[in-house]
DNA sequence: TTGAAAGCGATACCAC
DNA sequence: GTGGTATCGCTTTCAA
C-alpha cells in the first residue's frame, strides 16, 4: 500500500528533501546537483537545510541513469603491489577524487591477456574514462580484440588513456625516460665520471631504449661518447644484472661506473660483482633506474643512485586527459635523479680514488 | 521524435535484445540477469544469441536503480603505495572480482581524518560493502562522527569490515600477529638461539603487543623466558630502531639475537649497530616482522629474517565477510616465517660462534 | 512460463 | 525562476 522505496532502509530521496523544503523536486534537484545555478537564494537555502536535515545523499545510480553516464573512471593495472602500478594508482585516485569521480580499480593480476575480459566487463558500468597502466605494449599479444574493445569503449563511453607503453590509436602518457636518462648522464658527468658502461634491459621496450638514448645525448652534451661495445644487452631483472655483470667481468672491461636501465639489474649486478670480490663503489660505481620507494629512513635502498619517474603525476595526468580532452597537454614533471653512495663524487681528481 | 536513448552512442539496450530475439523484455531480462531461471530453453538460446549479436552489455546503473543496490565494494586505504595497503587491496580486488563485484578504491592519502569525509561521499554510491584498511585504530581520533557514518552506512547499505585494528561495534579482520610472533620464536629456537632481546614498536598498538605476546608464548614452549628488561620499547620506525639500538648498546647488553616487531625497526637497528662496529649477524643476529616484498631475486631484503602476514588473504576475507555474513569465519592462513642470513643456524653448538 | 505495465530516483525539457 | 511531467534502462509483480 505505502509507496515502496528501493532505497535501503528508508534512505531519504530527493522527493523527501523537496517536500521538507516546500519546493518542487525540480528545484531541489537544481540546488543539490544541477549545474546552471538559477535558483532564488531563499529557496536554495531552504533546500540545503532540508537536505542536511533529512540526511540526503544523491543516489548515484539514479543520477547516472538520468544523466546517461556514471561519474567513474576505471583503472586497470597489472599488480597493485608493484610500486610502478601503485604509484600510478595513487596519482589517478587523487585526481579522480579531486574531480568528484569514483575510481574503480581492476587488476589483471599479471595475466595481461585478461585485459580484454576486464575491459569487456567494465563496459557494464559505463564509466566515463578508462586508464590502462602497463609496463609494455601487450596489445599485440592480447590480440586486436583488446583494441576492438578499447575502440568500442571510446565510441560508446568515454576516452581511453594508456599509461606506459603506447599502442597506436589510443592516447598514451609516456614516462619521461629520455629526459631521465639525460639527467642521469648530466649528474654523473657532474660527479666527475667519464668512463661509462650501460647494462640495457631490453632493446625492444621503448622505456629502456629511451633511457639509453637520453643517456647518450646527455653524455654527448659533456663531450663524452658511449661506444656500442660499452652497452651490454640483457634482461630487465636482477637475473639480467647478474648475466650482464658476468659478461662484463669476462670482457675484463673496466668502467668508472655501470649504468643500469633498471634498479633490479643494478641489484643483480652488484651481487655478482661483489661475489667476484669487487668493491662497490670502490672498484666500480653503479647506478640504476626506476627508484621504487619513497626512501624510508634507514633503508639501504637509498644507497643506490637511481632515477625516479613521476609516476603519480602520470596517473593524474592520465585521468585528466581521459576526462577532459582539453587538459591532455599538461606537462609532466622531470624525473628526479637520486644520488646515493653507489656513485660517490670523483671530483676533485686529486682526492683518493679506488678506495672506499 | 525518435525515442531518445541515454545510452551513449547507440549502445544496445535490453529492449533491443528482446526485439531481436522476438521475446518480451521481461524474458530477456530473466535470461540475461535474473536469478531464478525459469525460461524455456528455446527462448533462452534465442536471447543469448541476440544479446551476443547486438553486443549487449547490462547497464549497471539502471540495474542498480531497479534492484536498489549497486554491486560494488568500497575499499578505503591509507596510501596505496604502502605494501601493507597494496597487498590488502590486491586480495580485496581479487575477491570482489571473483564475486562479480566492482571495487572502488579510496585513499585517505595518509590523512586519516579524511576517512569520515570519504565514507560520507561513498554513500552516494550505495555500495554493498565497505572495507576500511588501517594500521591503527583512528576512530577515536577521527571522532565518533566516523563511527556514526559507519553505523549509518551499515543501516542503510551494506556491512562494514575493518582490516587491521578493530574498533568496537564494527567487524574486524585482524592480522594473526600472535601466531606470527609465536612462529618466529619457534623458528629461532630451532636455529639454536636461546638469548633474546626484543625491540618493541609501540605498546599501544595491538599488533605490536600481539607479536610480543606470541613471541613470549613461543619461547616458553621451548622453556625460555623473556624478562621485561630484555624488551626495549621504542617507536615502529627505522628511527625507533636506531633509538632502541642506542639504548641496547648503552646497556652493554648482549643477546644472541634482537627481535624487532617491525622490519623498519630492524633496519634502523642494523644501521646503528653496524655504525658501532658490530658485525651482524656475527656479533648479534637480528630479525624483523612484516616482510614487504615478494622477494625479487637479488634484493638484499631477503637477507633479513622476518615474518610475512597474509595480508592478501585478509583483504579477501574482509570482502567475503562484508558481502556474505555466512563466510565471515574463514580462517586466515598462518603467517610465514622467512629465515634469512641475518639469523644463521647456530646448531650444532660446536660450530664456531661469533664469527661471520 | 511469458508478457504487460508499474515503478526505481533523478534529470531536463517545456510551459507558466 | 519554478514546477509539472516525460523519460532513462531494467526489474518485478501480477495476470493471462
Amino acid at each position: 500500500m505505502t509507496p515502496v522505496s528501493n532505497e535501503p532502509n528508508g534512505t531519504p530521496r530527493l522527493a523527501d528533501v523537496a517536500r521538507a523544503a516546500g519546493v518542487s523536486q525540480s528545484t531541489a534537484s537544481r540546488v543539490l546537483n544541477g549545474s546552471a545555478r538559477q535558483v532564488a537564494d531563499e529557496y536554495r537555502v531552504r533546500v540545503l537545510a532540508a537536505a542536511e536535515q533529512v540526511g540526503y545523499t544523491t543516489n548515484l545510480a539514479a543520477q547516472a541513469m538520468a544523466r546517461g553516464h556514471y561519474p567513474a573512471v576505471a583503472l586497470v593495472v597489472g599488480d597493485i603491489r608493484d610500486q610502478f602500478f601503485a604509484r600510478i594508482a595513487f596519482g589517478a585516485m587523487r585526481e579522480a577524487s579531486r574531480r568528484g569521480y569514483i575510481l574503480n580499480l581492476l587488476s589483471t593480476e599479471g595475466d595481461e591477456s585478461r585485459e580484454r575480459d576486464l575491459v569487456q566487463d567494465l563496459r557494464r558500468q559505463r564509466p566515463e574514462a578508462l586508464v590502462l597502466a602497463r609496463k609494455r605494449d601487450t596489445t599485440a599479444r592480447a590480440g586486436s580484440r583488446l583494441m576492438e574493445q578499447l575502440i568500442g569503449f571510446q565510441r560508446e563511453s568515454g576516452r581511453v588513456v594508456i599509461v606506459g607503453e603506447p599502442s597506436e590509436p589510443v592516447l598514451a602518457v609516456r614516462p619521461p625516460d629520455f629526459d631521465g636518462g639525460k639527467a642521469l648522464a648530466g649528474a654523473l658527468l657532474e660527479l666527475g665520471y667519464r668512463d661509462f658502461v650501460v647494462f640495457l634491459g631490453d632493446n625492444s621496450i621503448p622505456s629502456e631504449r629511451d633511457r639509453l638514448d637520453g643517456f647518450r645525448v646527455g653524455l654527448s652534451t659533456g663531450g663524452v661518447a658511449l661506444p656500442d661495445s660499452h652497452v651490454y644487452l640483457t634482461s630487465p631483472s636482477a637475473a639480467g644484472g647478474i648475466a650482464a655483470a658476468t659478461d662484463y667481468l669476462a670482457d675484463r672491461s673496466k668502467a668508472e661506473v655501470i649504468v643500469c636501465t633498471e634498479d633490479d639489474i643494478a641489484w643483480g649486478a652488484i651481487q655478482r660483482l661483489r661475489g667476484s670480490g669487487l668493491e662497490i663503489p670502490g672498484d666500480v660505481a653503479i647506478a640504476g633506474y626506476g627508484r621504487r620507494r619513497s626512501s624510508p629512513l634507514g633503508d639501504d635502498a637509498d644507497w643506490l643512485t637511481t632515477v625516479r619517474s613521476p609516476l603519480e603525476e602520470m596517473g593524474a595526468v592520465a585521468v585528466s586527459a581521459a576526462l577532459d580532452p582539453l587538459a591532455s597537454d599538461v606537462p609532466l614533471p622531470a624525473p628526479e635523479v637520486h644520488l646515493g653512495g653507489s656513485t660517490p663524487d670523483r671530483t676533485p681528481p686529486r682526492a683518493s680514488r679506488r678506495k672506499r
